[in-house]
DNA sequence: CTAGTGTTGAGAATGATTATCGTTCTCAAC
DNA sequence: GTTGAGAACGATAATCATTCTCAACACTAG
């Protein structure tokens, strides 16, 4: 796979360890679980870095940001398909699922109110299953 | 309107003046901008007792909070049918929207997952057509 | 080669929220 | 009315995620 940053960006080593990291898995990762898994991997980046690899790698849409409910930013890999992110309360896990309706919703609402829609989140929270017959 | 708070809770002047301040207004109301709004009202109140106020009203389901994109959490009245939130990206206004599908959704969520759904939040960005006809 | 600009890493700074702590309030039992 | 236990208050310190600052380093075009 060759990737061509725009402009003046570059894809140093330090971001491509990060894309390299969330390419290759399903996970949702925050920035300080990277910056320690990098670490552990002996290929440390401080922690700043790892921020601003981010910003970059997401606006080059290279990953994808979510915002869950707690207060951390969230990245997973690009090119999946749209989804939309069930969280459980008790285990915290992270379950993705994706329904036609909804993109039916999005067209209703920019078709009344005129906006324009760039972008959207659908966060469900409860307890997954697994989590409801072990209690 | 006569509000009994749960157990120990106590329904204090402090939280009283938060409530109904939310309460009287269709604002998404953030915890600085309530300290603010009540002190210029000659009714000021520590920040940290607002924050615990709005914890308190929240579990007691007599507010309503909200996670947008920014770090802040928004609190609304509670008891309004639910709706949905569309943020412009320029003015940073809120509209709220509902559409039927989305009870589908959940259902359909539940009904595959096994899942116990509890709460959902959809955030919908882009531009609002105010903002788009001025640029 | 060299200037100009992008990038890095460490640490300071920021902003929202939560914890701490001494004091005050509430309320039921005495 | 007094007391005692626990809830609540307010000010401030602490925490947590994130962003900023800045000096040292690395590319790239001329």
């Amino acid at each position: 796979m060759i990737i061509v940053l725009n402009m003046k960006r570059r894809l140093t080593p330090q971001r491509e360890a990060i894309l390299e990291l969330i390419g290759s898995s399903d996970r949702h990762w925050d920035a300080e679980s990277i910056a320690k898994m990098l670490a552990r991997k002996g290929r440390a980046i401080g922690l700043a870095t790892v921020y601003r690899g981010l910003a970059v790698l997401e606006e080059e849409g290279l990953i994808h940001a979510i915002q869950l409910t707690d207060g951390k930013k969230r990245y997973e890999r690009a090119g999946k398909e749209h989804h939309d992110h069930f969280i459980c309360k008790l285990c915290g896990s992270i379950t993705e699922f994706s329904h036609p309706a909804e993109a039916r919703i999005l067209e209703h609402l920019s078709r009344e109110t005129g906006a324009v829609v760039h972008g959207h989140e659908f966060v469900v929270f409860g307890v997954c299953a697994s989590c409801r017959e072990a209690s």
